[in-house]
DNA sequence: GTCGGACCTCAAGTACACTTGAGGTCAAGG
DNA sequence: CCTTGACCTCAAGTGTACTTGAGGTCCGAC
């Protein structure tokens, strides 16, 4: 635990709260960079924390891991980054999230334009065609979930 | 296409903008209930577009297809529903809007508390201890996205 | 009557974000 | 030195919401 071997995955576990797999997954994913040790063990270094952290609470904002990797690909690699840097990408999150949230109020009013008016009906209901029709017609599952399932 | 002989699939899919394939298996999860015709086709109430409408209303505003599928077990199954019948299932669904909305905004708020601290770090960083951190800690993939990924 | 498009079922595939399991290695304490 | 727990890799599984494909049937227009 000498202070300049760097963290254990398991160290980087229980303090991030995130389980083992899900750091190796990050580190797939190339969201860390761990080194190894002579025995081929990950061993992070202390602003390693951070990046996880700041992946934990990304994908509490709603981005996805590729999201994610391009907003942390503006990090330094090499060196541990800087107030400014995480304040550079906290401006850029504050942003995505302003929209997220203008888009759900929007969402919101039409639904109270069509409370009571019974109107699912699919000629007249503005919530058949919302401004922003033109994108999320690719193929695939579009997510736009809230919260965690298991908490219903 | 006689009026009383209800709705194919393809027309259903042509009208609700749906794939035929989401329909189906929209069946499978039980929001909907077609009958058969004679030689074994799906055949659709017109209240069945209504269905469908709300279904895809219901998942732009994040909500699952367990929840929905809860949430129109109200509905009656052989009445087409009534005006009343959609209004209160969509002040329900107001409610749970405003609550995705306000979680939002709060997060927002922690991360503006956060921006230009750089305090990205496990201590002190109000963003790691949210007040909802009892929930959400089960396991699986736990979403909270947007919007489509295919927007990106 | 016949032909093509619409429909049928069932199995498997896709994307995301992980977890779980099998089978094996490493390191630190006793 | 030896055991035990932490670690390793790689493959496969999970859950949600669908799509795609194979192989076959049905219906309506000509």
């Amino acid at each position: 635990m000498a202070a300049s071997e760097g963290l254990s995955i398991g160290e980087m576990a229980a303090r991030t709260g995130l389980a083992v797999s899900a750091i190796r997954y990050y580190e797939d994913e190339g969201l860390v960079q761990p080194w190894r040790n002579a025995g081929g063990q990950r061993r992070f270094q202390r602003a390693d924390l951070r990046r996880l952290s700041f992946v934990m609470i990304a994908q509490r904002l709603g981005f996805s891991i590729a999201e994610i990797r391009a907003e942390m690909a503006d990090l330094p690699r090499h060196r541990a980054p800087s107030k400014a840097d995480w304040s550079r990408i906290s401006v850029a999150f504050r942003a995505r999230l302003e929209a997220r949230i203008a888009a759900l109020e929007d969402l919101r009013d039409r639904l109270d334009g069509c409370i009571g008016c019974g109107c699912l009906s699919l000629e007249a209901c503005a919530l058949y065609n919302p401004a922003d029709s033109a994108a999320t017609r690719g193929s695939g599952p579009r997510y736009l979930l809230g919260d965690a399932p298991a908490a219903k």
